[in-house]
DNA sequence: GAGCTCTGAATTTTT
DNA sequence: TTCAGAGCTC
């Protein structure tokens, strides 16, 4: 970003450089001096900038770096402001004294200072949401709950009413009402299993996502620990605060009784966790729940072109409850956003490949061009089209690198030796073992147990002799690891993968590959001299793009970014492509329960079109093929997006996609195959 | 008790 | 298409 150079002006006072360029109210924000401060931010509004001025201001004043914490929704948010604060801070190296990451990567930090209060102890291991689930399903079945006549809810339905009760900080009674009405016969179970659950984890000395703030919040109830906590900052920075439950609400509450002051960032427009428990009245009550609040809103859009924000302002008045006012932009004309009706999803993909290499030919690099869908999979033949015409890309969002299942297993290796007691890591190891399945990993396990789950214990455990030879490798392996603490986390992970690889081929059809993650893992490790870092940083910041399974890219190579709309939050590139915009893909037919729920879908759909600062589309698709069945050929007729009212359609420009971008309808086949298809699917 | 095969069901967003 | 669970065989 290039700085405006001041011009030699001897009677004016000399602008200090984090303050060039910023409007007033942005400017207000960053030298906000007493006192709480919500900033209530539009899309593009120059949030981070102003955050990072903040911090650099701040400093230059005199905060100690270290008594500054910045809490961001992902890492790179923090790196990327902290980077930005560095670029205009007159204290070289300052910025990277403060803390910054996300609520739980903060609270895991504080946690492991703070273990023995909050009867914790310091080695602590934290499960991911599927190894929360595992250890649901594991309660579940010793209860007895599986086999119950009426189906129990699964696992994954358990974690999250779960999850809702933590984070929502409300009753489960409530919350099956509202949130999982079909689970209200089951309020007395779960409530025993959920008891279960947390008594587990304690004797396990394992800690879920939703235990990391729950143990934060509950340090800080106590006054003197409060004081203690929060007192070691000066200033708390929040951003995207319309995306943190009450439980975060709660926690930073608390950190304020030690004179912390806290800067809160959001737009409510923008909320679209709700699914986490995100509670845009967060929010709105920040002023009441911090007196003296001073609340700055930042309208003006520096993003996008006024045409742009003509349709995204008329999009987002169409939401029921919106406290934020519409932006406005100095930023110019230009081509209108484009609705595009797309024959077919291959006509729809044909057209945004067509698009993408047009926009690189005009001099638009890949990178500065992103694609945006509601759900994962909604890029698959996409992907398929890009990987065709070998275009590069990297996905954000979706299956995360972390959730395969042979990076899984390496890191419950890890687990093991990090805290020997968490037996969900145990479990999956023992049983990657050829001859060992649940029975005798139980039995193994409890026989490490009475040894004090010292993991070379496992030698001496009598199995029967199919599973011997195995035992006494992983004997071996864990033993050495565990005596020697010093080893190098990369070692230590090259060690596992001797050991693991022939399991791995024995084990994965797709072995090579796979073989080449572990790599990456090894790779990731050496930047590391303590495991426990690398394996929290592995829980809590997993790395976000699945490219790193295609190998380590070249860095001059550009690429096409292709992201999940919940992924692309806080992003923006030159050119976005908003696909599916049609009904059941946004808003997700997952998703259209409630009214609330709806309006959600519109936020999103908000956040979407808004990244956009120079070329906006929106591509539909008119007929989606259902190939469920491998001979029936069934297809179904789409319907543009609710959301695409007529106001908004008003502001947009419309176009055709398909039949080879012919319009003479009888030279096409686009018309001849529906019908066709119509008449054979009324025998199908 | 391990491990395979078959069947039926479901299918979002993420720390 | 993928995943979980039940049931069967070695």
């Amino acid at each position: 970003m290039a700085q405006k150079k001041t011009t030699t002006d001897h009677t004016a006072p000399q602008t200090a450089p984090w303050l060039l360029d910023l409007n007033p109210e942005q400017r207000q924000a960053v030298t906000h001096a007493a006192g709480h401060l919500l900033v209530v931010a539009g899309a593009g509004s120059g949030k981070t900038r102003t955050l990072a001025s903040r911090v650099a201001h701040l400093i230059a004043n005199g905060t100690d770096p270290g008594r500054i914490l910045l809490l961001t929704f992902t890492r790179r948010a923090a790196q990327e402001m902290l980077k930005r604060a560095e670029a205009c801070s007159p204290a070289p190296g300052a910025a990277s004294r403060v803390w910054g990451g996300t609520f739980h990567a903060t609270a895991n930090r504080l946690l492991r200072v703070y273990a023995k209060p909050a009867g914790l102890s310091a080695d602590f291991t934290v499960m991911d949401q599927g190894d929360a689930e595992d250890q649901l399903n594991v309660l579940r079945q010793e209860q007895g709950l599986h086999a119950k006549e009426k189906r129990f809810p699964r696992k994954s339905t358990c974690l999250a009413v779960y999850s809702r009760c933590v984070n929502g900080t409300e009753d489960i009674a409530e919350v099956l009402r509202r949130h999982f009405p079909w689970c209200a016969n089951w309020s007395k179970e779960l409530k025993i299993l959920f008891q279960a659950y947390v008594t587990r984890k304690q004797e396990r000395n394992v800690l879920d996502y939703d235990d990391l703030l729950l143990y934060w919040a509950e340090l800080l109830t106590d006054s003197t620990l409060a004081r203690d906590i929060g007192g070691r900052f000066d200033h708390i920075l929040v951003d995207e605060y319309q995306d943190t439950n009450s439980l975060q609400a709660r926690i930073l509450g608390g950190m304020a009784t030690g004179g912390a002051r806290i800067m809160a960032v959001g737009d409510d427009a923008q909320s679209i966790y709700s699914f986490r428990a995100a509670n845009v009245r967060n929010m709105l009550d920040f002023p009441k729940q911090f007196p003296g609040t001073t609340v700055v809103t930042l309208s003006q859009n520096y993003r996008s072109i006024t045409p742009i924000l003509a349709t995204t302002n008329a999009l987002i008045g169409q939401a029921q409850e919106r406290f934020t006012k519409d932006l406005w932009s100095t930023r110019g004309d230009g081509q209108k956003p484009l609705l595009v009706t797309c024959k077919e999803e291959s006509d729809q993909d044909r057209f945004i490949v067509e698009r993408v290499l047009a926009h690189r030919e005009e001099g638009i690099p890949l990178r500065e061009q992103a694609v945006l869908f509601r759900a994962a999979h909604h890029s698959a033949s996409l992907e398929l089209e890009l990987a065709r015409r070998n275009i590069p890309y990297h996905k954000y969002g979706g299956l995360r690198f972390l959730e395969f299942g042979h990076i899984k297993d390496l890191i419950a290796f890890l687990r093991i030796v990090e805290n020997p007691r968490d037996d969900m890591a145990w479990f999956r190891v023992l049983q990657l073992l050829p001859g060992v399945g649940p029975g005798i990993a139980a039995r193994a396990l409890r026989h490490v147990t009475e040894a004090n789950r010292d993991p070379a214990a496992l030698a001496t455990f009598t199995a029967p002799a199919s599973a011997v030879p195995a035992l006494q490798g992983l004997a071996l392996l864990l033993g050495e690891i565990y005596r020697t603490p010093a080893l190098p986390p990369a070692t230590q992970v090259e060690r596992i993968r001797t050991f693991y690889d022939p399991l791995l081929k024995e084990r994965y059809e797709n072995a090579g590959a796979r073989a080449r993650d572990l790599q990456t893992l090894e790779q990731l490790a050496t930047g590391y001299r303590s495991r426990r870092n690398f394996l929290s940083d592995l829980q809590l910041d997993p790395p976000t793009s699945t490219s790193e399974l295609a190998g380590v890219p070249l860095l001059d190579e550009d690429w096409l970014v292709l992201s999940t709309i919940h992924s692309a939050k806080g992003c923006e590139w030159d050119v976005v492509h908003v696909m599916h915009a049609s009904d059941g893909c946004l808003p997700s037919d997952m998703a259209t329960g409630s009214p609330a729920e709806i309006e959600e879908e519109l936020r999103l759909t908000y956040v979407a079109m808004t990244r956009a600062r120079n070329f906006l589309y929106v591509e539909w698709p008119m007929r989606y093929y259902h190939t469920w069945h491998r001979h029936t050929d069934r297809h179904i007729y789409a319907q543009l997006s609710r959301f695409f009212s007529d106001a908004v359609r008003g502001t947009m420009q419309e176009a055709q996609s398909g039949a080879d971008g012919s319009e003479d309808p009888a030279a096409s086949d686009a018309t001849a195959r529906p019908i066709a298809d119509r008449i054979r699917s009324r025998w199908a």
